[in-house]
DNA sequence: CTCTGGTTAGAATCGTTTCCCAGAAAAGCG
DNA sequence: CGCTTTTCTGGGAAACGATTCTAACCAGAG
């Protein structure tokens, strides 16, 4: 049995007949699922059933038929109450997803129910929820009041792969990131600039290379950041070696370190102007060529959109003209 | 009288925080959401029914009760069939995510009632997973033929939130990841070779400082790798920087590259073994501090492990000391 | 023997399915 | 063009099946 019960997700046909698996499938419901749960949470079958609202005698059979369904036991039964079996923890942990997941559904219906006309599903990076998110976003909300965006902050290569597994339906990406099979569109540019406080030596410059960074402390973003990668790479290139005092999670938190006097601090314009602008430091241009970055929009399918999900596409893609290129026409 | 109405004392003061959203979260039922997808799926009630082996009117109730119950339409009735409103897709995606974990929970428990003992989730990143894990595990299970594990391959930060999340319950990644509030465990250290042809310049050396391949193109794994980070890192310090022609992921395509004269690649040592072995190349040992790495085992909360993921544990833990700490007894 | 906690039995109840049919909209056909 | 046929969804009554309830029973610990 070595490594066979390692994770192959072998893709079935469409829908293949699956002949014993379907009956027991269909012996799974969620009220078992749930009074399951409860047991576990109390350990103790009638605490259980008190909890929710229903007699001790229903439960017991629901759980005993359930055992005897699966040919499995769930519980291994105390004078004291009910103790899990490694089958019923195996049990547990599924069904605590599941039932989140229900949750979800009731929730996200409940918002249909009450005039939401759509919802889609986003990842983005960091710096694409950070700079230009809020605003498109919010301006794509007033004018579409009735849909909904459910948005998740990933690191970009799991953005492409949570787009690829049909986890969301748009997402944000750095433009270094690979898109594989994805359709990729042109979302923003930004450009990185150096957070310094204003007694810094390098707070009155205009604009820097980045080689002139290399002299002074810096305060880095998450290792997996393509920002953090990048630079590592251009101070790699100039030869030089970028002195890391820390590494913190998130555009703010640098900010807050290059305030505490912990290093310099390097990050989009955009998100200097977000989070940084109030907090008494200076932003200073980079004016490296890599440091003019790109924001791409990512989709499994773009002609087979929902029509929701292309609506936010259309928006977004349409987002950036009226502030660069002017439209020819 | 529906159940609503059965309100009789039962003082629910455990944990009512969900007033309105239990009740509707109750309304859901897997043969709802199984008629459902056959109905998108199908796109006609009839053929959804005939399919389900069931009355094609038993559908059009369920649907209808179920729109009704959320007050949402999920469907346009057209002439030709029923089409999906933007309300019914959202609950199609989350009904198929819900119904994969049922299926999940079906499988996972049949192997319960054949014979399987115990099943353990673990996450882990490529280079435990390629160099020890399929020892260490295959050792695992032939003294416990009845555990199961799942394993899934994660960069070492995506290891830990897992972990964090509960998404696994034993996880291992690089010693440098952040553990954060998880206890963490030696499991293995490797040390990093450099991968060449054997007609390359420095394929007959015994040993290497990095700093002395940096005058060759390299062959980079992925960006987020710790291996790749570490290595940017170091020629920085070397003052140096590494000509990178491209960037692949996994230890194998590392190989087929160097292979492909395409440069030099950076790869533990026994994953070379495992991997690189017979492509007739060389490896060569890097003799830098830092080219001896660490991987850890990180869990939650050892003490409240279950007892088939303790076994795991200390299986992993043990698994280091017959090779280089002789045992003393 | 008493308390806690789980299980069983039988009756009542509730929900679901089935069957049969109706209405509505295309599609086929003279 | 009008008529019939087909295809599809919805509605109602009866039958069936499953779940629940009450009440009693059982088993171990203190």
């Amino acid at each position: 049995m070595s490594l066979e019960s390692i994770d192959l997700d072998a893709p079935h046909h469409q829908r293949g007949p699956k002949p014993a698996e379907t009956a027991l499938t269909r012996r799974i419901d969620l009220t078992t699922l749930r009074l399951f749960i409860a047991v576990c949470d109390e350990q103790n079958l009638t605490r259980a059933a008190q909890r929710e609202g229903i007699a001790a005698s229903a439960v017991s059979k629901r759980m005993n038929d359930f055992e005897l369904a699966f040919g499995v036991t769930l519980f291994k039964r105390l004078s004291k109450g009910m103790a899990l079996t490694p089958a019923g923890e195996a049990l547990l942990h599924h069904a605590r997803v599941t039932l989140l997941n229900v949750e979800k559904i009731a929730v996200e219906l409940s918002e249909y129910s009450q005039g939401v006309r759509g919802h889609v599903r986003m990842l983005a990076n960091l710096s694409a929820i950070v700079q230009f998110l809020p605003e498109d976003l919010s301006a794509f909300f007033s004018a579409h009041e009735l849909l909904r965006v459910d948005l998740q902050e990933r690191p970009s290569g799991q953005v492409v792969r949570g787009i690829e597994e049909g986890a969301a339906a748009i997402g944000i990406c750095s433009g270094e990131a690979e898109t594989r099979s994805l359709e990729a569109f042109h979302y923003r540019t930004d450009n990185l600039v150096v957070v310094v406080r204003a007694d810094h030596p390098l707070a009155k410059r205009d604009h820097l290379l980045f080689a002139d960074t290399l002299d002074f402390d810096h305060v880095g973003l998450h290792a997996a950041s393509s920002i953090y990668l990048r630079s590592q790479y251009a101070a790699t290139q100039a030869g030089k070696s970028m002195r890391l005092r820390i590494n913190v999670p998130g555009f703010e938190a640098v900010c807050r370190m290059v305030q505490a006097n912990m290093g310099i601090g390097l990050i989009p314009d955009r998100a200097f102007e977000v989070v940084g602008a109030g907090m008494g430091l200076r932003s200073i241009r980079l004016r490296d060529e890599w440091a003019k970055r790109e924001l791409r929009i990512v989709v499994r399918d773009a002609a087979h959109l929902s029509s929701t999900s292309r609506l936010v596409l259309d928006h977004l893609r349409a987002a950036e003209r009226p502030e660069r290129d002017a439209v020819s026409a």
